[in-house]
DNA sequence: GTGGTCTAGACCACC
DNA sequence: GTGGTCTAGACCACG
């Protein structure tokens, strides 16, 4: 897994990290109880302040997402959702309209967006049915 | 077409105002050449800073969404796209990749989504063929 | 509402001032809407660096106890909650009988505890029936 | 009694260790002069650094919940509080009211609570009159 | 070695 | 004015 942070980007740092991470995690590509480079390795590999790297992991752990464990390292968690149903679906959707909105600013047709969006969909990793 | 902020909310409030009017020109609510309200109305209908909402407008402008006519004010523009189709994929995929990463942090499965996002492209006003 | 930290607990400061402000919110002597100090006034009036104060802040944030609205201030949120009932209970039983571990060890009776609590309870502001 | 470790907890793996321990004992499931495995037995059945059930052991001894016999083994010790009567329902009123505030904060109503309080505190060994 | 906390001080975005 | 981000560097707790 290689993180890269592009300075000349608005996004802060921290949020891009974050957002690879998410993405790393939702593609499979990051599996649970697996270790990421420590606080400080990230930091000299990144050339960003340690601080930073732990913000980025603290705001991830609060997420659920990794567990710390001081002297040991940071380690992927195993997926859980403790919000509601009604929570998470209002969350999906106002995502989605964001997205369908850009995509219309984009000048696509829903035919285009919907074929992309099952195309796409392939390549994420799925909670397996509970 | 009303305009609304939420002080809880994150995000700013200029872009909470340029998201929602963007989003209302993707469904269709505003079309080209509807006049919008002034700055000096809309600040103080939203109890916001005039600045704010001017910021609004410029932005919407810069961005091709509307136009100010001196003297008259400012109207809803047609909409045009002069990016590459290529630009416009890179972006459209981007936003559907963030998309589909909170999909599964929200532990939804793939036909869910696929699903959603069928019922929700209805409610938009995608370009008709050109 | 004044917060105070001890310098000579092991509990760092950060989480003092999370807990006190927490404490506040459920005893109801901070309500809705209202303001907080800001970071740099709250900073300036425990000696306390700003970051330390922003820390809290976006902490409580995350939890949903407070708005941050950059230019206006930080402001008490509504009180809402968005975990599953099954997550809610967990958590509670696990505070509790650490309580009542803690309560056995300091010698107390059960009839000493739950007179204690409905004693205390009375003094906190439990959300009406919705 | 078996103990054990939850590695993606938050919460240091000795603080873990020694509030099982403590709560075992609260609970009557750990009695008096009772033996526990050695440091380095409990290190291997846990897989847990040695020095870290050492320093287990070496709290609870300070806090009088346990005694080293040199040669023979560690050993549960018999109840004894030497705090005042003051001082123990300061630390007991400080700890109630942390947990009313969670319990607040998660969104239950007094009658639940102390409804549970009532519940749960009958599978504690509370100590007899003397 | 690991991560966690705190300070000091800079610069930016928002209103 | 407000809060948000980032850096630099110190000190502590954990295993």
């Amino acid at each position: 897994m290689e993180f890269q942070v592009d300075a000349s980007s608005r996004m802060p740092i921290y949020r891009q990290l974050r957002n690879q991470f998410r993405q790393a995690v939702a593609r499979g590509k990051l599996l649970p109880d697996q270790r990421l480079p420590s606080v400080r390795d990230l930091s000299r590999t990144l050339v960003v302040n340690p601080n930073t790297i732990a913000r980025v992991y603290t705001e991830l752990e609060r997420e659920g997402l990794l567990n710390t464990r001081p002297g040991l390292g940071v380690f992927v968690a195993s997926p859980k959702t403790e919000l509601t149903k009604k929570v998470r679906k209002e969350r999906l959707v106002e995502l989605l309209d964001h997205f369908l909105t850009e995509a219309v600013h984009l000048d696509f047709s829903a035919d285009e967006v919907v074929s992309l969006v099952g195309e796409r969909a392939s390549q994420f990793a799925w909670q397996s049915p509970r």
